[in-house]
RNA sequence: GUGGGUAUAGCUCAGGUGGUUAGAGCGCUAGGUUGUGGCCCUAGAGGCCGACGGUUCGAGUCCGUUUAUCCACCCCA
């Protein structure tokens, strides 16, 4: 019989359990967090009603997104974290309380061309602080040390939390007579890092900035120097535009509270070239990347908004959110080797191996090890010895216990720490202390561990 | 959506100018005798050479079509 052809569909990541067991660890580091900032979980269901998703409408979203019909309902699959959580919010206004913190890890879909780094299926991980009418600026000063604390737990050391705003931005075009095609400005610049300056100052060219004009664009987002030297700078526009000046202010303010929220300033910088894409961002933009792979590119971008949920409900929401996307980050850091050794990825912490025709002695030490708080699974196949622990090995189960006659006979388990080779023969009781001992000395490494 | 590359064992890949039973490494299975894994040695299983069509006495190899996949661009996480 012709059998079907296992497969998985390309930008779809599907992991081997030690790299899946990594991955969980990752989430429940995100979430633990979020959480201790004081965000709430969230989840929202994948599959929406077409017309609430594309509410917005037009652009790379209605290219992009899974949309189908069953029976008579228009569906499609969410494409990012932010569209349901305005529906939620608009839906569910009068029962929750605002400013509403929550914080969501899911999978969201693109139906675009998969390629290294770039999924049709991903998570996300975002959180969003959305006010009711009105929110105040230390929301937006707030969120660097939430991505400080984030990628710090995750074990990241050599990664930069990018800093700008919008209203800066803007005010800055206009200033110099080019409101009108700001997006296009804007766009330009945010790829300075990636073209270089040559590059850059050539496609303001082409959008009909006069070269004097391109240069001091040019020297406007290339300003270098510490936080306080680039806000000094700005300093000099001062006066001749009011969204300019309403943007220092609040730039000022999030980079003032830097301190305060316990981020340091080498791990926040501001950077007046971060405009980032996505156009309904109207205040502090963030971008962060790795310092040692740039070229990656963005690892946790957001932003404020002005009205989150118009297109639901005439209720102003401004907000502020940002997104980590999660298995992008993942696959770089497995691919780059950052991903600890040191993590217990085995599904057990023990492993009892009976080896007398009545395994009663061996799995009531079992129940008495997972009594104890120790992952534990009982090998009830009737293969040889070697294959028994064979299997431990693969698993990467760092303890074993053999139970033989002669544990039988004496009640005590042959513990044998696979790591050293070293064995012991415990009574079950000294044999949970021991392991429960041994495993908290090696439990608690970083998942990320920079060369 | 645009441009380029690649499809051979579970995985990573070899297979000059067409020529008999298609190979390697890793992995897998079984041995190397009794209650001790990793290393080593031996043996074995496993392929309609992506699919369809063409050229030819003969195609894994050449040509066409198609599908899948990867890379870059666009855009993004």
């Amino acid at each position: 019989m012709d059998k079907i052809r296992p497969r998985t569909l390309s930008g779809f990541m599907e992991l081997l359990p030690p790299a899946q067991a990594k991955m969980e660890l990752f989430m429940q580091t995100l979430r633990d967090s979020y959480s201790l900032y004081g965000f709430a979980p969230l989840d929202t269901p994948i599959i929406e009603d077409a017309e609430v998703l594309l509410a917005k409408g037009g652009g790379e979203t209605e290219k992009q997104i899974y949309r189908f019909m069953k029976g008579d309902s228009d569906l499609a699959l969410r494409f990012d974290l932010t569209v349901p959580l305005a529906k939620y919010v608009a839906l569910n206004y009068g029962q929750l309380t605002f400013p509403f913190r929550r914080y969501q890890i899911g999978k969201v879909y693109r139906g675009e061309r998969a390629q290294r780094g770039r999924f049709r299926e991903f998570y996300q991980a975002d959180i969003d602080i959305i006010g009711d009418g009105r929110l105040d600026i230390m929301s937006e000063a707030e969120i660097p040390a939430v991505i400080y604390h984030t990628f710090s737990a995750l074990g990241l050391r050599r990664f930069c939390i990018n800093l700008n705003n919008r209203k800066v931005l803007n005010g800055f075009f206009e200033i110099l007579g080019l409101g009108a095609i700001s997006g296009d400005v804007m766009r330009a610049i945010d790829r300075l890092d990636k073209i270089g300056p040559e590059k850059t100052r050539a496609m303001l060219t082409e959008l009909g900035v006069a070269p004097d004009t391109a240069g001091e664009i040019m020297r406007f987002i290339g300003a270098a120097g510490t936080n306080a030297q680039k806000l000094n700078m700005l300093e000099a526009y001062r006066g001749k535009n009011g969204l300019f000046d309403l943007g220092l202010d609040e730039l000022r303010a999030v980079a003032s509270y830097l301190p305060a929220f316990g981020v340091p300033e080498e791990h926040c910088a501001i950077n007046l070239t971060i405009a980032r894409g996505l156009d309904y961002y109207t205040g502090t933009v963030y971008e962060t990347t790795m310092l040692d792979y740039p070229e990656i590119g963005s690892i946790c971008s957001g932003g404020r908004y002005d009205d989150l949920a118009a297109y639901y409900t005439d209720k102003n929401l401004p907000g502020v959110g940002i997104s980590i996307g999660v298995t992008r980050l993942f696959f770089v850091l497995e691919e780059q080797n950052l991903l600890s050794q040191r993590i217990i990825s085995s599904p057990s912490d023990l492993l009892v191996i009976p080896m007398t025709d009545d395994p009663a002695f061996a799995v009531a030490c079992a129940t008495a090890m997972r009594r104890a708080g120790i992952r534990t699974q009982v090998y009830t196949e009737n293969k040889k010895f070697k294959a028994k622990i064979s299997y431990a090995d693969k698993l990467g189960v760092p303890f074993v216990a053999f139970i033989g006659q002669d544990e039988v006979d004496s009640g005590n388990m042959a513990v044998k720490d696979m790591t050293s080779g070293e064995q012991r023969s415990l009574s079950p009781q000294d044999a949970a202390g021991y392991i429960a001992n041994e495993l908290s000395c090696r439990r608690g490494a970083a998942l990320i561990e920079e060369k």
